[in-house]
DNA sequence: ACCGGAATTGACATCGGTGTCAAAATGTCA
DNA sequence: TGACATTTTGACACCGATGTCAATTCCGGT
């Protein structure tokens, strides 16, 4: 690899010089500029971010510490959208998954990630709920995403269930579903109670009659199970009079579940009961028959947000001011699918 | 930050002193030794990766791009296996997407990740096949996951989708079937042809009958088609006499699509029609039911082997000998579940 | 041709480590 | 105790870039 000083020999300058070619500086004559521009596209030469990261303190590298990457598809999206933008500003970004879970800002990732001399980082969890920071003086710039903090100092982006709990609940309204059920994971979980907590907002701000609401909780294994109580509760709902005429599930997940456990009771969809899900992962929502109604969260612009917003701390040095609002909520969107029988 | 000279002033030592320290070198007095590890500890002091980069050329960081990162599961479980193995071995890995993916070894991301000093490089493709290397003399060290090249200098880490397809046959053939068909994807790819010839051979093995092969290939849109193809091509084989105790899916993906319509016909699996995928994306098998079975490809462990190829290459600081093996295949293995009935 | 001020350019120090090699300290034995 | 081998240590150059500041060149105006 050639360095500065091949190029300046090589068109007869100083290092410097070419130094300056190199970050466009002003001043220099255009004879040179030519002289040295050749000599180093003959010599294919490029700086040595080594050292240039030695002199500036800036890498334009920021890091994207992620507590789980498998089969969740929120990060990947978010990655990608953290990616995207970074390319944009011209960041690179170093990708680290936790291999222990526990601290979400601590463990060996995290300090590989701080030794490696990020400039901010971006620490991202699986589920959009609070985390407990260890840290109260912060190695570098940070910011959330799909979770927060009760410090008011970090800057997170989140989805906004709330909104999105709504917005299931208006995409039926507008179908003309009046009695509804909603399925959900942990309500003690932050974002599920949030989307129940907007699901039902939608059906009182249009007058209508309060949706039923269960947990499909497994207590002893501290989540939803779809062999044991999916279908209990699920035949709970479709024993109750009236029977809803639609069931609103947690997830796409649990969406696709109750698919199969309603073609087993001889129910279809959407003609017996109408269904919708959350998040709107494709490889569910579009391969499912009929296609899953669902509301998408746009988790790549919640990892927009985050770069955004973590350039800005970097670029002003300042993490504490600046920021009146600490948590930045990105809205969802509906997405009406074939899963949801217009009644008139 | 602390530098080393900082702690060198504090320990009373020389620079170089507290560098032997750090790098575990012999002949340092214990008492020396203690005194620079206190004033280590008592800064705080890391080692700066920038200079450290600078000096030695290696900085025990190693690439891994890849063509696309979202929805696909393959490259997230090959990413896991990297990070693992890489954390394993001491060594820190920058992950990238390709933004343009027209050529594997090109474009921002590649230059990225050359300018940024990576010791070697793994390319991850999301789709088994050959890809076309502009490069005939690569930048650094280089393997490829889940994709080859012609150039046999270059080691890739292949899954073996004969085997894969000859363990889905062996699995129907182990339940009874004999009269079964393959609902292939684009046979003209390396990876579902490969599938197809597998599968084939599992019951040429067997003295039974040819399986059924047909293929649900959208010709103008060069890819499998839920809505049109799959649909005529799976009635056309349901209408078979014989009809076919057993379906092969090209993949989980096609396999989900096809419970939707057997529904929709009335079919119920596994007792009016068995159902096998490929892949076993648990999102999908575990999910549908009953329970899809299908054939696993251990990505993870293909991650694992290009980490352990490149530190290997890496190390040896010769590319073009040494492998007598530039592929490597990676075994499947079967996973039987509710989808198979069981034929006496 | 000469002068002053602005535009260009380069010498040199510097960033934070590590390699080299010589100096200093220590240990061994007669 | 002195001669010599061995261990331990430090001074200094260097990696490849950039910041500082002084030296040089260029230019128009007299």
């Amino acid at each position: 690899m050639s360095t500065i000083y091949d190029v300046a020999a090589k068109a007869g300058v100083s290092a410097k010089t070419v130094s300056r070619v190199i970050n466009g500086e002003p001043n220099v004559r255009s004879k040179t500029l030519d002289a040295v521009t050749a000599a180093i596209a003959e010599l294919g030469y490029r700086p040595s971010t080594a050292a240039r990261m030695m002199k500036s303190q800036r890498n334009n590298v920021i890091g994207f510490l992620t507590d789980r990457i498998v089969t969740r598809p929120e990060t990947v999206d978010i990655a990608r959208g953290v990616s995207e933008t970074a390319r944009e500003l011209g960041q690179t970004v170093l990708f680290m998954t936790h291999s222990d879970t526990s601290a979400p800002l601590q463990g060996l990732e995290y300090n590989s990630l701080i030794d490696l001399n990020v400039d901010g980082l971006i620490y991202a969890a699986h589920i959009n709920e609070r985390v407990e920071l260890a840290h109260t003086k912060l190695a570098c710039p940070t910011v959330l995403a799909n979770c927060f903090s009760n410090d008011t100092h970090i800057t997170s982006i989140i989805p906004d269930d709330m909104a999105g709990g709504f917005l299931a609940g208006q995409m039926l309204i507008d179908h003309g579903h009046k009695h509804v059920a909603m399925l959900n994971l942990d309500e003690k979980a932050f974002a599920a109670s949030r989307r129940a907590k907007g699901f039902s907002q939608a059906f009182a701000k249009a007058n209508l009659p309060k949706p039923i609401i269960r947990t499909a909780l497994d207590e002893r294994a501290g989540s939803w199970d779809e062999h044991e109580c999916v279908p209990a509760v699920l035949d709970t709902i479709l024993s109750m009079s009236p029977r809803p005429t639609a069931l609103f599930c947690g997830n796409d997940k649990m969406a696709m579940v109750v698919y199969g456990l309603l073609t087993e009771r001889g129910l279809s969809v959407p003609n017996d009961i109408s269904v919708v899900g959350f998040d709107d992962y494709p490889l569910i929502t579009r391969l499912l028959r009929p296609q899953l109604s669902s509301v998408a969260i746009a988790f790549d612009e919640i990892g927009r947000r985050a770069v955004r917003e973590l350039m800005a701390q970097i670029e002003t040095n300042d993490q504490a001011a600046v920021h009146t609002t600490h948590q930045i909520e990105v809205p969802g969107t509906p997405a009406p699918r074939g899963s949801i029988k217009i009644i008139s």
